[in-house]
DNA sequence: CAGAATCCATTCGGATACTG
DNA sequence: CAGTATCCGAATGGATTCTG
């Protein structure tokens, strides 16, 4: 027989082997770009969030970096973004059902690390 | 009274406030940079963990990234390093309590990402 | 108001070669 | 074995300006 002193080499049960922390894949990627994980919870917390109102939140972030973490996050569809044809333009994004679950889980991670490094 | 159809403007009870998710802090950072919140969950999974062992563990990263990304979790305190003076040198990594605590916040992040898009 | 476009300095991470 | 050192292209994010 084999030796398996750990259960290593047999991932058959496992529903989530070591392995699979570490195909670097898309979300992760897009997770570790400045301020995704924030977003997530911000627009988590406050609902349906306009633009500005987003913007607020950060004490200081650019209009381009903002843009496009925000259209990262609505096309990975994590994000929906509503526009309403008014004058002045309105825009709210809020939280699909992934965005959700999604939020669920950075939660923790984010109000742990709120708390260890202010 | 003050109009308060929700709880925005009164911050008091809560622990952990919106804008605690806005600072970035230095973790975030950290985790931010490729590698780092598999790493945590990847050491977590297979205990005192060899430098070896944990690259063979990433289908492709250079040794320097992976190096500096270890640096990072040490200095940062959420990886200890063990250096045994033995001939080959052995390293054995492991977390920390404060690693632990990530860890067991980064698992269902990790989790769900790894089922998400493999 | 909610961005888009452009430009640019910095950072990041991979490749490679070398070492105690 | 477990890294370090160096080099370099690629990606990132901020500043600024402009627009429907």
């Amino acid at each position: 027989m084999t030796e398996a002193t750990d259960d290593r080499s047999e991932p058959s049960d496992s529903p989530c082997d070591v392995d699979c922390y570490c195909q670097l894949n898309g979300l992760m990627d897009l997770l570790s770009r400045r301020y995704a994980m924030q977003l997530i919870c911000v627009v988590g917390a406050i609902g349906p969030a306009r633009y500005g109102e987003i913007e607020d939140t950060f004490e200081s972030v650019s209009s381009s970096t903002l843009s496009s973490r925000l259209d990262d996050l609505v096309d990975a569809g994590y994000l929906s973004r509503e526009q309403y044809a008014e004058i002045p333009p309105r825009v709210e994004y809020d939280l699909t059902d992934a965005g959700e679950e999604l939020c669920r889980r950075l939660q923790p991670l984010l109000e742990w690390a709120a708390d260890r490094d202010v």
